[in-house]
DNA sequence: TTGATTTTGCAAATTATTTGCAATATCTGC
DNA sequence: GCAGATATTGCAAATAATTTGCAAAATCAA
């Protein structure tokens, strides 16, 4: 991680946020499990029975308002939750129709091709961020389901 | 639209469905509207009362199923359909993060940047499909917001 | 440490979507 | 076109993820 976890701590406090048990330990979890999880998930990798779901789900969406967190949805029904870009390199998602697998893919073909600038000259639009997930099958149930 | 509605009747009719009047006006719809919409919106532009909200789901699922139609999520809490791509060119959408507006893309970075190939080659993960939606200022919001 | 302010736990509310089931529409063979 | 077999629908109730109200507890600032 490019920061440590007492960077979240003054920026939340600059912010003029307090700096608690639960939103502490919600960036712990993001800050170490390298994929994204369910607020379900993160919930339970707090192993801390004092913090109630519902905390989860106030801290991630304050850290989504502040940019410190941001949402990934998989069609999945549940929303999952990684560190936003600034803190963890811009990348994408191969999802494994299979098994699920998440694996991340650093190259961006947005930013390869230019597609910003492209967009802005032929419609005016300006493109500020974008979501791109990969479907299909990883090394490993390629060979087994073909 | 690349096919006319009869085609989907027939193609309902081949894999064992029938053409009701729920999944006709479903599709009716869809191959009106250019936009993605959701289910409620659909509902709505059905126009017959007879028409429940839960056959429009039903249908959307089904369709979803068959590749008729294709589930788009913008992160708005509620899930947005159109046609599959079979049906109407791969495309992309740009959405304006101010009025909310939704414009096609035709221009997919994904193909252009040969992106599937590199993936398969350096981790063998073989993409079948893949989601990319952009966010941003439309050119209208653009002068007025900023 | 203390009082003022935020945040939390808990339970209940919301919202999108799904489902059980009896009633109805669609389809198939005549 | 009709009857019976089958698939689908409307409706109401169930789910599942997420949000919220509120009193109690934690955090902050002096």
């Amino acid at each position: 991680m490019r920061y440590g976890i007492t960077h979240f701590k003054d920026l939340l406090g600059g912010e003029g946020y307090s700096w608690t048990r639960a939103r502490s330990a919600v960036l712990t979890v993001l800050t170490t499990v390298p994929r994204p999880l369910r607020a379900e998930e993160i919930h339970r990798a707090l192993r801390d029975p004092r913090i109630n779901l519902s905390s989860v789900y106030r801290a991630l969406r304050l850290f989504e308002s502040l940019d410190v967190v941001q949402r990934v949805e998989l069609g999945e029904g549940a929303a999952r939750y990684e560190l936003a870009d600034d803190y963890r390199d811009h990348h994408h998602h191969l999802v494994c129709d299979a098994c699920g697998r998440i694996e991340d893919v650093a190259a961006c073909p947005v930013e390869a091709a230019g597609l910003t600038r492209h967009i802005r000259k032929r419609t005016g639009f300006a493109v500020r961020s974008h979501v791109l997930e990969l479907f299909g099958l990883c090394r490993t149930c390629r060979r087994v389901t073909g």
